[in-house]
DNA sequence: TATGAATGAGGATTCATTCAT
DNA sequence: GATGAATGAATCCTCATTCAT
């Protein structure tokens, strides 16, 4: 069942396999519900060397969320050209977002549900990650505005911040938002057959893009007096 | 410590008891590292009488996650009026929600995040909850665009699905993509201090309103040829 | 090989079982060689139950030495009358001491080898004890000085310390001593088939009381017929 | 941290090493709480040549028990002239001993605390010394009542044992006893600051030679002033 | 109705020890 | 001569669960 007994590996080698494994086992069954045993087996290697390289299940459970979280933003990263416009740029991010979390559905569960649900000290690892990420979301946000400057609503405030109707908690809102509805979809893509992440990103974009540009135009819904 | 021991209660009264405790302690410390012995204690109650009435933690467990899918979903209801206009009614539907999320956190936490990390059984059991929210999410979406049915591009198509633009799968993701901004959302106003049940809604609707008002519009965001 | 089953007692029993094999493995293999499981099966009882009560390895040992120590002194102080002479005081605690550690050879072990060798916090729960008897020992050895008094070089002084040739460090290290010896000795009883606790309380009296350059005299401190 | 790594040493430079870390580790983690793995990394070595060149544990401790005895005994044989008076030897001997153990103290907590805790085969290593040590001062002992021969009570009886009053049970009980004394002042001296080797010397001496009643007769033994 | 007493099963962790180079 | 890589076997401890009353 588990990998192909392969002896006498180089420590990095067998970590990674650890980590494989690990993440795999973690992400299918839950933190706490991960036995130690199976991702020993399933790495292929005796329990003792899996202690002697990774310490502990708490730091082996933090060496695969790092692992994963840094993955996943690098292939957002290497996704996104900086240059290119700020539609663009989230259109590129949303895409290999998606595509990341499609073909890596283990690491996406171990950060999307896992490191979340098992203490702060893990939940910390993630919202490292999170807010790296919210923080491009909220510069795109931004830039867009920017953009919108001509708008005449806008155009006669030159200052910062942009926009009276955009404080920085609203904006901040708004990126939450757009990032909690793209964790959504791509749980909703991987649990749906035939969506692809090109096509979660195009319902993302619509239903953000869209919603971002009427707000630029100074059209934002606003609620009943009730 | 845990609630006022009082003698003989009828067994509707101890099961609440029992089920606020298991609640309190699955949504603080998870189901896996939640104790029976933990919750018995909390609920003020022998660990015996437990299994008597809620059978084995499998159930308990599900138990909860009913009563607050319930409790939430009411809530919810409970805010809406039926036959007010779609923005209303999300506008309605949002603030119930956010508030309700607000004030019972490990029920909430319970939904939001045990349920979903432990198990298919329990998964499924939150699923058939947030699919009722979808399609009461996706009625208003649908119904705004027939509000919308005036439109020059929608009005000649008088069948189902209204729009070709708008295949069903791109109404649920959009809806999806609604449910899983609130629910960050939700996490968000609970974490950060000043946020209010009503700023929440006011960003979610600025958010999407605005977003799905273009789409209506027939302007929606078109991905880049690549 | 374990104590016969009996199912269902008070826990108070149950405890003392516990202490019992506890003891007895303890002090035969040692706390670190002694295993839980070994000590549950001697008790006649589950793993789980020694926890439920006891705790942890570390404080049933604590739990161990104390009985021990407890039942040690008062054994002792048991087997002396407060107000006899100072010699009459020592025969009586040796001759009740000896007789201890000879019945409960288990105990002994505990509280004279294994307390002492597995760490600070062990040490210390016997150093409480062993301080007493040395107290005490202290006190009959200054009683015994006080008796001397008569003596020509000692009646003239009348003040505290009762003699410059015995200052408090000098008198620590000779009820140190007697003490150490008698330990010793207590081994060697134990060890040697024969030799009974009065025989050996003699040679401790003997050695201590007379002194060897006495006994050389040809006058030995010979015990009371009693 | 452990020894400077240096390549290539004669075996038996190793083997010391090794056993200087193993007689450290030992002493102060007792033998169990002791790791191959940190003795090896003190010994500044790796684990595999300590197995190579020791064995197993067991032989590595039974080995450091053995050097540690004999530097023992061998100190005690240096310090006391063959030839000189009883006491005089006696003397000598305990302040060798004294010294060495407040010198040694992994080495004497090897001998007194380790060894005899921690099974039969390592209590018999050091009972062998023991048994030298008291066969040493049994001797001593005997040699006193000889010189004391010319005592009426005494002078009448030639045959073996010299004195009815001294049977060979009784001496081995005294000189058990004197050296239990000894060292429990040994572990007193150390764990006293302020208490010399010569000290501790004394005032067993004192309690042995002179005896507490000749003590209170203000007749106390003496230390030569060499 | 309610509980004190009890346990089978399993999980994390450590350690002495050995290959293969 | 020396070591990085690897493991079988225990050990402490916890937990969901059930009797017997």
């Amino acid at each position: 069942m588990g990998a192909v007994k392969t002896k006498r590996m180089p420590r990095a080698v067998r970590e990674q396999q650890m980590l494989d494994a690990a993440v795999r086992i973690f992400g299918r069954r839950g933190y706490m519900a991960a036995s130690m045993d199976e991702i020993a087996e399933v790495a292929g290697v005796s329990k003792p060397l899996v202690y002697l390289y990774l310490n502990s299940k708490e730091d082996l459970f933090t060496a695969c969320i790092r692992r994963e979280a840094h993955a996943l933003t690098a292939a957002v990263r290497a996704g996104v050209e900086p240059h290119a416009p700020a539609d663009r740029q989230l259109w590129d991010g949303l895409r290999a977002f998606f595509t990341h979390t499609a073909q890596h559905p283990d690491g996406w569960a171990v950060l999307h549900l896992q490191a979340r649900t098992h203490g702060d000290v893990f939940a910390a690892e993630v919202t490292a990650m999170r807010e790296e990420i919210v923080a491009f979301v909220t510069q795109l946000i931004l830039a867009a505005a920017r953009a919108a400057l001509p708008h005449p609503r806008l155009r006669s405030c030159g200052g910062t911040p942009i926009d009276p109707d955009l404080p920085e908690t609203e904006v901040a809102g708004l990126a939450e938002a757009l990032v909690g509805a793209a964790e959504s979809l791509a749980d909703w893509a991987n649990a749906t057959p035939g969506v692809t992440a090109r096509q979660a990103a195009a319902t993302l974009m619509n239903f953000a893009w869209a919603g971002l540009g009427n707000l630029m135009d100074g059209r934002p819904w606003s609620p009943p007096v009730s």
